[in-house]
DNA sequence: CTTGACCTTGCCGTCGGCGTCAGGGTCGCA
DNA sequence: TGCGACCCTGACGCCGACGGCAAGGTCAAG
């Protein structure tokens, strides 16, 4: 498949794929007229980037993951270098979420107190 | 106090100060020269600020909170607009908390599990 | 043979939270 | 009176994840 149909298959557009490529994220054989060709691993490829990426890594981030973005196996063994940075990774992602977390609820309770109980919060 | 004494109390540069102001964070009295003054309330209203910030708030964010953070707001009366948009705001802060949650908590499952060295995506 | 839908590379624009000059005023002190 | 430490206002730079445009190549259909 080519460029906008892998597009068009993972929900993105051609211009953040060439950004993935350049990132050294995904890769792509060239036809002889010299447009990208994908073939079907590289849609399932794509939407764990996408997916990564939603959760609030970076392409950096990403990027540890790569042995494990395909369904390559081999490479994905307990001690796994990227298996290691992912774990890392999620540690930030918690800590950050802590932080915004204990932020949000001193707010909430900053603006209880200015009205005095009639807010429902969220939480 | 001037801004660079004020930077010192509060961990930040002056550079900073002066883009909080120009965001209508904090505001300045000017002396006769044009430098910047500042009384103590600056000092917990910045902390404030850089507390918010830290914890991953936008600029934005803190704007709507600013009412409640300084105390002397007399100005907050519960049907005021500025609570209004700090309810709203505090909306779209839990947003954000709960999506990166979820993300976070799918992937941390997706690592866990290691199914075939893959991750799962929504699809 | 032309249209128009696709593709290519390259490079500038955007948003946020500042950093970092550049170019110039304002102090206090020796 | 001259130095150094501070202050001022622009205004451009940077990172991240692309968007969007320019200027051109490619290809099937009409």
């Amino acid at each position: 498949m080519r460029i906008g149909e892998l597009a068009g298959a993972t929900g993105t557009t051609a211009r953040a794929l060439r950004h993935y490529e350049q990132a050294g994220l995904i890769s792509s054989e060239r036809a002889s007229n010299g447009y990208r060709i994908y073939d079907e691993q590289a849609v399932v490829r794509v939407r764990n980037i996408r997916y990564l990426l939603s959760a609030g890594l970076t392409l950096d981030d990403v990027r540890a993951f790569l042995p494990c973005l395909d369904g390559d196996v081999a490479a994905a063994a307990p001690s796994d270098k990227g298996l290691r940075v992912a774990l890392e990774r999620l540690a930030v992602i918690d800590e950050r979420i802590a932080a915004q977390t204990e932020a949000r609820d001193r707010l909430a309770a900053a603006l209880r107190e200015r009205i005095g109980g009639r807010i429902r919060t969220v939480a």
